[in-house]
DNA sequence: TTAACTTTCGAAAACGTTTTCGTGTTGAAA
DNA sequence: TTTCAACACGAAAACGTTTTCGAAAGTTAA
């Protein structure tokens, strides 16, 4: 077993200084050509690297990010990440990641933990808990210690700073548009309870879009859903005790289990129903029928936070009087595919 | 904006030394209880936390694990991470991830970074083009540096390291041999090319079951499909130019692929044939119909993986005559899935 | 030969900890 | 009064870097 070789080892064995060796690998020209070469030969036949612990150390940076999410089994949320980790893979970062697994608590311990030197910079999405709680305490503290925090799709406007996010009301208002276009009057909704950012965005572009087209808002059609492991009986009641031309879901798991409700009471997708979903995953795409969604792009959404971060933490770097301070929200936009669970 | 405090600048403000100061914070009894509890308000008051960073360069272990996966957006491997940044959490473990997206560069190269001391040991699993390419130097490398690797699912056996897989080519013999009990015997296979280890080992499964019941391999209900991104053509002719009474696909896509062709040729599934999965990720729960599958448990292995390479990084820690290396392999257990896609 | 540069290198500080060891002060025992 | 242990604390090294500054040679010019 050969540990890594330090800056010291190979001082001690060329028998030159530690800075001399550090001068040489950096192809000073403090340093002779001579023992430069010998240096940098030595250095490579034992494959030296720095340790980039004692730089993160001495540079008072890691070029590392924090990424703190509600969940990673979820599409929307992976394919985030996997926008963030391109990124940041081209700039030269790495990525930390770690789970609040939509608890309040959880959030907290792993900003704290990471905001302890570990990374430079935060690209965050709240709980649901935390969302509930809106206290946000954990946030500002960092944010305030000068470490910025870039939040995407789950965000707040009770915090100050940059953010990613999608027209979720425009989205959901064209999504609903689109079917009152084909002539439905009749659309149901399937949301989640208010306090989910999101959920309440996208419940107010139905509201929105049927006030607009002068149709009456039926509180019977409107289903919100606490327990989204076991939606699948709730959505079952609501489909038998209403009559609907069309229905309009938040996501796209609320889309699928309607659909196989729907079959199950006999139903036939678009036929008797068309359905549209909210985010572009796999379930979208494979089930049967296909489902009309909006996309929701996670990979530009994770794109765009990694650059505002990487953007934000080089230009601190420069600039040592750091207030600019002037945030911006950046909106993705999102589209609406369909396939084949729409007429 | 305050910057984080730390044990120089509470020193300072108190006129103690900073022995004085991590000592007190420690409880330690070399100090006297007045300056031990005069230091502890004050850093509390400043909600002092150690720089995590300068705690791991003098420890040389980080406390965090690094994941090097091929991609992220596959159900699969969220699972896996989920299962293991649970475990590392408990364990006061937190997680870097790196995505190697199949190729063998990126794979060196990310390896090659967090083994410059960003982390106390690995987690990964093979992408594609090392596995074709069977050049595994730089895991070899990290290993002899004495830093512990576990292997998960797309592992070599020209490694030796801790390693959890499941039992790929009895997972598929059970799947086939359930087909053949339902008295199939026209049993077709959608795989994938032979370097992937675990298709291969699959392939091998389904070979080994017809061989057991005396069913002749026919080529031609053998489809070996390159290009994952564009399936659906392939399956399609695949499906046109034979008869099946059954079909084992390696993974979910083409599983829920051959569902949505067979639809589009006006076979039904399972009445005119049965289908069985790979990997019970979301495409099968959700697809309709739902696909029978061979539960391939992604949580499980993670914190199995986890738990193997805190295990080693603890003993490591105690023993300082590093000499065991006794390697195992764990095998988490499969099981068949019953869904509507088989009669 | 001397003064003034150049070239080439090393010592040391700094990043933020922990820990070993030494030291000065106190109190009690002899 | 002397001796010694207990107590309370600080100095310094160590982890692995980078970088500033100073200094010892060597070189050039006068």
């Amino acid at each position: 077993m050969k540990r890594k070789v330090t800056l010291k080892q190979i001082a001690k064995e060329l028998d030159v200084s530690i800075s001399t060796v550090s001068k040489s690998l950096k192809n000073s020209s403090e340093i002779s050509e001579d023992t430069r070469l010998k240096v940098q030969a030595f250095a490579k036949l034992y494959n030296y690297k720095p340790n980039l612990i004692a730089l993160s150390l001495k540079n008072r940076k890691t070029k590392t990010i924090g990424i703190i999410i509600p969940e990673i089994i979820h599409h929307f949320f992976a394919t985030v990440i996997s926008g963030i980790e391109q990124v940041a893979n081209e700039k030269g970062y790495n990525v930390m990641v770690c789970l609040s697994d939509e608890s309040f608590d959880k959030e907290v311990i792993n900003m704290e933990l990471l905001a302890n030197g570990s990374i430079d910079g935060f690209i965050m999405s709240l709980s649901k808990e935390t969302q509930q709680k809106r206290d946000f305490h954990h946030i500002t503290e960092v944010i305030s210690q000068g470490m910025p925090v870039v939040m995407f799709d789950r965000v707040t406007n009770d915090i100050f700073c940059d953010k990613v996010i999608i027209d979720d009301s425009l989205a959901a208002f064209n999504a609903v548009q689109f079917l009152i276009d084909k002539k439905f009057s009749k659309i149901g909704l399937i949301t989640t309870i208010d306090y989910v950012s999101v959920g309440k965005l996208r419940t107010d572009g139905y509201i929105k879009a049927l006030n607009n087209n002068d149709i009456k808002i039926d509180e019977k059609l409107i289903l919100k859903i606490e327990d989204i492991d076991n939606c699948a009986d709730e959505i079952s009641k609501y489909l038998k005790n209403n009559k609907f031309d069309a229905i309009f879901a938040v996501n796209e798991l609320f889309a699928v289990t309607a659909i196989k409700e729907a079959n199950k009471l006999g139903m036939i997708i678009p036929k008797d129903i068309s359905i549209i979903g909210f985010t572009d995953g796999i379930i979208s795409k494979y089930s049967s029928p296909s489902i009309t969604t909006v996309s929701q792009n996670g990979v530009k959404m994770g794109q765009k936070a990694a650059e505002m971060l990487i953007e934000r933490l080089q230009t601190e770097e420069n600039e040592d009087d750091e207030y600019q301070e002037v945030y911006s929200t950046e909106i993705i936009e999102t589209s609406l595919i369909l396939r084949e669970s729409t007429k």
